[in-house]
DNA sequence: GGAACGAATCGATAATCACCTATATGCTGC
DNA sequence: GCAGCATATAGGTGATTATCGATTCGTTCC
């Protein structure tokens, strides 16, 4: 009906995602220091940022051999929009 | 850091389940009911129902052989607040 | 009690996914 | 070119999950 995409929420479904996005917030940050703070390898890391990229919630730029990411505000109104949509039953 | 649950957008990272919560904005609705919009058999809507009162989104409600289903402001409102606690990065 | 109906549970299966190791790619110096 | 570093991809594995048919449970009505 509001033609939202499940596959948001599946980025958001696992708890190192939940973690980037936080670290995310109000920064830019280079996946080097991403990868300090979690506790996953390298390549577990590229997928988690393939995964958050690919459903729109953060954008990569590279600059030379880093990649740095940040959040996208766009889907993330698109988000709330839709949550906000949900209105409880009023009894 | 925020405590929020990934396991509450793992319930919302499906497309029947979207489709459900679609459904119950706004309204109390029976089980039957939203069986015989979805494309999917008794069994499967009991499970997405499950997984969606175990993530607190949806509480249910029992009347004689029927089950009421509705929204749960209070976990909408916690969802809503994860979101807007996400800053986009200012350029 | 017994039939009928709505809903939940059981057991199984195919698909998805998070994670790893190993390897490849791409950029930056020298 | 070559060494070194940051990141991406390939391939594989164990865990989770969406789905089904069959069955069970709980309620209603005769």
């Amino acid at each position: 009906m509001t033609g939202i995409d499940a596959g948001v929420f599946k980025a958001l479904s696992d708890g190192n995602r939940l973690t980037i996005l936080e670290m995310l917030s109000g920064n830019e940050i280079c996946a080097c220091k991403i990868l300090e703070t979690l506790d996953i390898t390298q390549p577990t890391l590229s997928h988690h940022m393939k995964v958050l990229c690919d459903s729109g919630l953060v954008t990569a730029r590279k600059s030379g051999q880093w990649s740095y990411y940040s959040l996208n505000r766009d889907k993330l109104e698109e988000l709330k929009s839709f949550l906000d949509s949900l209105r409880p039953y009023i009894t």
